[in-house]
DNA sequence: AGCACGCCGACT
DNA sequence: GTCGGCGTGCTC
């Protein structure tokens, strides 16, 4: 049967939009177009033309709804086409994280302009014969000196762009335009510009044992199908040389990677590591990169010439050709755990990925995540273990400092023995670092008048005094004001008083104690960008600073081989609030941070400052007993239900008018769903009450693991019509309880 | 996400 | 009397 036989019988073909609309449109298609789901398409909405995507599926063609006035598909766009693994994630993830498949479709056409194929760009060579053109002759073009540059520059050469040819002569571009039109130059085609990709086969370094045996099993497993590993291995141990094998394997066998990385922006080391294994840097992918360096990328991932890429949560929503293997470095990080827009954590949806397309993930951790090694035990990840660290460095010893009974002096923050270690470390000459995870001088400043907090205008958070700028800033929204000098509560003019401690006052008490060391504060207030923190790096590595004081940025994946000392100036931020997983994330930071100390084979030592030394966190560090913590917090969840043994979603509504938005969630809850085992907690404020002016609420659902959660929801949800000011997010899985 | 349609303040 | 503010609603 052809179209020509039924003439009235139309092509329907949905189509998916990249706009939060609820499903895929029908639209009218030309039979004759041969159009396929993944094309990617023009189509009339309303008033304006959408850039879609065929999608798989049939059309809702049938009854009363054939009857519709369907509208035609303009025209397909481009060559590429969206692969099929790459449309079956999109409506998975929307079916998990319960958003529409367009606002999921939009990550992974999040550069329409890459979709047109790049313009043609014209190359030109010499024509032939010119070289040897008499110098005068009657009626010849003329050689002026640029243009014998141009000829001899071209001679030989290989076709170029204008542009190229005339930033090879050193002429300018007119002058080569000119030429070309007098017939010096003509037209040829362009040889596609060489790559010079990662290369699986350039010499890697030599291994240790355990590494090659590590390294041999990954790279075993690229070649068959889905498996998800956990690679698992303290600070230094070398996890980065041994996945890179699995890396180079996939290479060899013709195919793309993926690596995911929790701060690509902080990424400079692992880049110049990766560059000197495969002998040319990966593609990168993150918010940063300019608009033609995202079209470039896209393309290439979406062509096969870009052979691995290395990138932030939303680098899973490119177009992989032939995607062969992932890597999700770091994977415990909460970095990986999307909260605008579609909620999804990048690690567990990149095993998805990975179901999806067949291929073999390496979830790498030096502290894994309580989700990963209980799927490891329950059989569903194979783990790999490397014990040694590599080239024989010692782990740091771990010395807690009970700040109850060892308090620094008032409005000090640097204890008795914290301040007589970094003495000895400085007059022995040897590097130091303290540790605080807050940036700013103080997180909080009050009127000693009448004790009023300054406060963020548009949220429920404190402002934060940054002395560097001179400024209060909500770290929530980014509101900044000048510190002000008379109290908005009392009109006391002078009375404000900082409270508590942020890097850049610890900074300041060290300057004190130390006035002749260098001593150099890093946080993402200081460092602008990624060269910015290689820069910061490389003068720690050379001896530059004596005493490195930071947040978190400090802990993350940089190597400072002299620095023998680490301070923990107070290692219970995080710990108070409730959060189900404050333990875990504390071990997790802190461990990383005491593993930057005393790594070139000197012995390194860490002092921790707490409040809470009894805190199963702060023993298991003390004692260097990662697993026997792993096991507490197992136990613990396991008997309360909590994840991964019970599953939690968070129903956030959000609006500007309180009394709206609190009847609205009273009438959600009161028909809340209930059942065995299933229950709903809140309405309450929501992690952050108020943001941006939105006032916030949070609903939580507890199911059991085997609960079909998102359906319970759907359900419930269903003919609830919210008022038009109230936005609903749902969260899956919330990581944030606070 | 856009873009239209729809009801209330300061202008030619 | 209009121009225009952005709140609400729809797009096959």
């Amino acid at each position: 049967m052809t179209a020509a036989d039924t003439p009235d019988e139309d092509l329907v073909l949905r189509v998916l939009l990249p706009l939060p609309l609820a499903g895929a449109y029908d639209y009218r298609a030309d039979p004759e177009a041969g159009l396929q789901p993944g094309d990617f398409v023009r189509v009339p909405l309303g008033s304006r033309v959408a850039l879609g995507v065929v999608w798989d599926g049939d059309p809702e063609i049938a009854g009363a709804a054939g009857a519709r006035r369907l509208k035609d598909i303009i025209c397909r766009v481009g060559a590429a086409r969206l692969p099929a693994a790459t449309r079956r994630f999109v409506d998975w993830v929307a079916q998990y994280t319960m958003s529409p498949p367009g606002a999921v479709l939009r990550m992974a056409m999040s550069v329409p302009d890459a979709i047109e194929p790049p313009p043609l760009v014209p190359g030109w060579r010499l024509a032939p014969g010119v070289v040897d053109l008499p110098v005068v002759e009657p009626g010849a073009p003329r050689l002026t000196p640029a243009r014998r540059r141009v000829l001899h520059a071209m001679d030989g050469a290989p076709p170029a762009s204008i542009a190229a040819i005339a930033a090879r002569a050193e002429v300018g571009a007119a002058t080569v335009k000119a030429m070309a039109e007098a017939g010096l130059l003509v037209q040829a085609p362009l040889a596609p510009p060489a790559v010079h990709g990662p290369d699986g086969d350039h010499a890697g370094p030599s291994l240790s044992p355990g590494q090659e045996a590590a390294a041999r099993r990954l790279a075993a497993s690229v070649a068959g199908g889905y498996r998800a590993t956990l690679l698992d291995g303290v600070t230094g141990a070398g996890k980065t040389e041994v996945y890179f094998e699995a890396i180079a394997a996939a290479l060899r066998a013709g195919r793309q990677v993926l690596v995911l990385l929790p701060e690509i922006a902080m990424s400079a080391q692992w880049l110049s590591r990766f560059a000197a294994r495969f002998g040319a840097p990966p593609a990168s992918w993150h918010s940063e990169l300019s608009p033609g360096a995202r079209v470039r990328t896209w393309r290439d991932v979406a062509d096969g010439t870009a052979r691995v890429v290395v990138g932030a949560r939303s680098a899973l929503f490119l177009p992989y050709r032939d995607l062969g293997l992932i890597v999700v470095d770091e994977e415990h990080e909460q970095a990986f755990k999307q909260e605008e827009g579609v909620v999804y954590h990048a690690r567990d949806m990149a095993v998805v990925r990975a179901r999806l397309g067949a291929v073999p993930i390496v979830l790498v951790s030096a502290t894994p995540s309580i989700e990963t090694v209980v799927n490891v035990s329950r059989g569903r990840y194979d783990a790999v273990h490397l014990v040694a660290r590599h080239g024989g460095a010692q782990l740091p010893r771990i010395d807690l400092v009970d700040l109850r009974r060892e308090p620094p002096p008032p409005r000090h923050w640097i204890g008795p023995r914290l301040r007589e270690a970094l003495a000895q470390n400085l007059a022995s000459g040897e590097q130091s670092m303290l540790f605080l995870n807050r940036r700013g001088y103080a997180p909080l400043t009050l009127c000693r008048a009448c004790g009023h907090r300054l406060q963020c205008p548009h949220c429920t958070a404190w402002l934060v005094e940054h002395r560097l700028s001179g400024r209060l800033q909500c770290h929530h929204c980014g509101h900044g004001a000048p510190v002000p000098r008379t109290c908005t509560a009392c009109g006391a003019e002078d009375r404000f008083a900082p409270c508590g401690p942020g890097v850049e006052r610890v900074a300041e008490e060290a300057r004190v104690l130390f006035p002749t060391a260098r001593i150099e504060v890093m946080t993402s207030d200081t460092i602008a960008g990624p060269q910015a923190a290689s820069a910061f790096v490389a003068r720690m590595i050379a001896g530059d600073i004596d005493v490195l004081i930071g947040t978190q940025i400090v802990a993350k994946g940089h190597h400072f081989p002299g620095l023998t000392l680490v301070g923990v100036v107070d290692g219970d931020i995080g710990l108070s609030g409730g959060d189900l997983r404050a333990g875990e994330r504390t071990y997790q930071l802190l461990h990383q941070v005491a593993g930057r100390a005393g790594r070139a084979g000197r012995p390194g030592r860490v002092l921790l400052q707490t409040h809470a030394p009894e805190h199963p966190a702060m023993q298991a560090l003390a004692a260097g007993d990662r697993d026997g913590f792993i096991a507490g917090e197992i136990a613990t969840r396991e008997r309360l239900a909590l994840p991964p043994f019970g599953r939690f979603a968070a129903l956030i509504l959000a609006g500007p008018d309180a009394a709206v938005l609190d009847r609205t969630c009273r009438e959600l809850a009161r028909r809340a769903p209930r059942g065995p085992a299933i229950d709903t907690l809140g309405p309450a404020p929501a992690p952050r009450a108020i943001r941006r002016g939105r006032h916030r609420r949070r609903v939580l659902v507890r199911a059991p693991r085997e609960a079909p959660l998102q359906d319970l929801i759907a359900d419930w949800l269903h003919g609830f019509r919210l008022p038009g000011s109230v936005r609903l997010q749902i969260d899956i899985d919330p990581y944030s309880f606070l």
